[in-house]
RNA sequence: UGGGAUAUGGUGUAAUGGUAACACAACAGGUUUUGGUUCUGUUUUUCCUGGUUCGAAUCCGGGUAUCCCAACCA
């Protein structure tokens, strides 16, 4: 409740003008509905000027991709607008929720370019959340059930039925204050009271039907300990910490959008009880709340919310990142982890941020890609290839060029002294010209990829084949020996094993008059006395299907587990481990995470797991082709 | 036999009653010591139907399709 005043703001574009009807001439083509909303309230002056968000993430596993839209979206429009954003951990299940994640999803939120202004908890509203139970208790708006979960469920009815009222429905206030009390008091077995609201369970709002609002879990919070042992939803929760924390804008996915009348009732039922708290402050802590709330704008002395600058939370929704081969809920990546079918949250196949992170992916690239995909209350399934082309776009700018040999054939130039050896100039990234050059060696023996020659060449093949000129980047035009004069050795199965070429001295890159032109393409290559061996993780998607999500609720449809389901979606060459790779020697004491051009195969990082001694790369994505 | 939400090229998004556009993808070509980058060009769009209007992707009626809702999860 300390959240007021220091974020007073009016949109910097739309100050100055001149008379007082702005709002209708304000131009918010182009924005999404959400900043346009944010926009007009802002112009129109709305909660004094004040502009709030909130990331709620629940401590449950870590964050995922489409986290990230929702945190472009509460960041970065305080950001943009001048408001601010709290980070707020929605910890009101115990039974799911852990410190690792919380460290996690702050480190994430940081990588990704965002500050929060405070970090909050649901947790830190328990008490005001049990005293406002208790009030609606006393209000007749709340009665605690003992019926089982099964027979609470029937009697909700259906979609298309209305349900029936509790037989526990009007029981006595006395009576609902006291079994309250005894839900929190430890002594409760789990399942056996409920707190519910009192609504309407004919309503065709099913979260209408006298939604369960308390719950009786006994089990120790993380950050409350044994303090409570009844705990309250997430529907009795989030509304009123919005509120509590003065939040003017609330986004959330659009499966929550029927929650939102529910959202509205709890918090103008909780204005009411503040209102008669204000009125007659019972308790000093009422008192002091209270007195909060006032200094805070939320209401006005006189209890009379007309004079109040802030007007409630609202909530918005917002379309979920859905992105096709990729499986994005919560519970089926921690069953991922769990059943080992990937090495943990931060396998560079998972949609993880700390995945990504891992994978070579930038922040700037992810958030790019944010911002081109949008905001809509559409249920699109986004293509990858534009994740892809927003990493392509970013790492093209920012990726160091290397040389590395992934399928290595052995090259030697036939014409070129045996223990010569020269030191050529490699460009670090010809996009930013001032990142400078690096120093490679060139010898008689080399490695190049086995994809790039060819006994028999193929009509559209402009690499090496017996006969053909290529460019050795950064080096010679070689030439391969001519059928007839021994161009390459073949093992017992008839696999290449040594190359032979012999190499135009005259046309050493830089030289005057090395430019000549040849057909065939330019090759990278790496010297075999001067390279390094090197660990190449190659990486392709997890998923088979382009809807995972549909897929797996299919064949969960026709009988099969979730893990059996899972197995038979899974991509079996979602990873290839090379391990007899060849790299320069320039990136062996690059730090982790490195962005790197493997030169003509694609982008590259350097892996968590790499020692100088054992270099390990993952493949972040393949340049277009 | 309920309620809520949505529908614009292959994918996503814009156009806020006034010429349907942008990105990705695809295709063709120029440049290139990365089959990358870059540049030029091409293909493909308003779910159906009726109405209002000088004029409809937009407003209205009726269909159709898809998604969400019957957790002591969030």
């Amino acid at each position: 409740m300390n959240d007021n005043d220091t974020s007073k703001v009016t949109a910097p574009s739309l100050t100055g003008r001149a008379g007082g009807e702005s709002s209708s001439s304000t131009d918010t083509r182009g924005l999404s509905f959400i900043e346009q909303k944010v926009v007009n309230d802002l112009a129109e002056g709305k909660n004094g000027g004040r502009f709030q968000t909130r990331f709620p993430p629940e401590p449950n596993g870590y964050l995922h991709i489409g986290h990230a839209k929702a945190i472009a979206l509460d960041f970065g429009l305080a950001k943009k607008y001048g408001g601010k954003c709290n980070l707020r951990f929605d910890d009101t299940n115990p039974q799911k929720e852990d410190t690792e994640y919380i460290d996690s999803i702050e480190q994430d939120i940081r990588w990704l370019g965002f500050e929060w202004a405070n970090v909050y908890y649901a947790s830190d509203y328990f008490q005001q959340l049990w005293d406002f139970a208790v009030w609606l208790i006393k209000q007749g708006r709340a009665y605690v059930d003992e019926q089982s979960a099964e027979v609470i469920a029937q009697q909700k009815g259906t979609t298309t039925s209305p349900g029936t009222n509790s037989p526990f429905r009007d029981r006595p206030v006395e009576e609902n204050l006291r079994l309250f009390e005894f839900m929190n008091s430890g002594q409760c077995e789990p399942g056996t009271l409920v707190l519910r609201a009192k609504i309407d369970m004919a309503h065709p709002n099913m979260l209408f039907r006298d939604p369960l609002i308390y719950r009786v879990l006994n089990i120790p919070h993380i950050k409350t300990g044994n303090r409570w042992n009844a705990y309250p939803m997430y529907d009795f929760t989030h509304g009123q910490s919005d509120y509590l924390e003065g939040v003017t804008h609330s986004w959330c996915t659009l499966e929550f959008v029927e929650h939102r009348p529910l959202y509205d009732l709890f918090v103008t039922w909780m204005k009411e009880w503040f209102e008669s708290l204000a009125k007659a402050p019972q308790t000093p802590e009422g008192a002091s709340m209270v007195q909060k709330l006032i200094d805070g704008g939320y209401v006005s002395p006189s209890g009379d919310e007309g004079e109040a600058a802030y007007q409630g939370p609202r909530q918005t929704e917002f379309n979920k990142l859905n992105l096709n081969y990729t499986l994005m809920s919560k519970r089926n990546l921690l069953a991922l982890v769990k059943n080992g079918f990937v090495s943990g949250w931060d396998d560079p196949r998972m949609p993880t941020i700390c995945a990504f992170r891992r994978r070579g992916y930038s922040p700037e690239s992810i958030i790019n890609f944010i911002n081109k995909i949008g905001y809509t209350t559409y249920d699109a399934l986004n293509d990858f290839a534009l994740l892809e082309s927003a990493v392509r776009d970013d790492l093209n700018q920012r990726a160091t060029r290397v040389s590395a040999v992934v399928n290595p054939v052995k090259l030697i130039i036939t014409n070129y002294p045996e223990g010569q050896v020269e030191e050529l100039e490699a460009i670090n990234n010809p996009e930013r010209p001032e990142e400078g050059s690096h120093t490679i060696e060139f010898s008689r023996e080399l490695w190049i990829e086995r994809e790039d020659f060819q006994p028999v060449a193929e009509k559209k093949f402009m690499r090496l084949a017996p006969g053909k000129e290529v460019r050795l980047k950064n080096a010679y035009i070689i030439k391969c020996n001519e059928e007839g004069e021994h161009p390459y050795d073949v093992d017992a199965e008839g696999n290449v094993t040594c190359i032979y070429a012999t190499y135009d001295p005259e046309t050493r890159s830089g030289q005057p008059g090395a430019d000549r032109k040849i057909k065939g393409k330019t090759l990278h290559w790496l010297s075999c006395g001067h390279c390094l061996p090197a660990e190449v993780r190659m990486y392709e998607r997890l998923w088979k299907v382009e809807n995972p999500r549909d897929e797996l609720a299919r064949l969960q449809g026709e009988g099969l587990s979730n893990i059996e389901a899972m197995q038979q979606m899974m991509n079996p060459d979602s990873l290839r481990m090379l391990k007899n790779c060849y790299i320069e020697k320039f990136v062996q004491t690059m730090p982790a995470l490195t962005y790197l051009q493997f030169q003509r195969i694609g982008y590259f990082n350097i892996d968590t797991d790499s020692t100088p001694d054992h270099l390990v790369f993952n493949k972040t994505v393949g340049l277009r082709s």
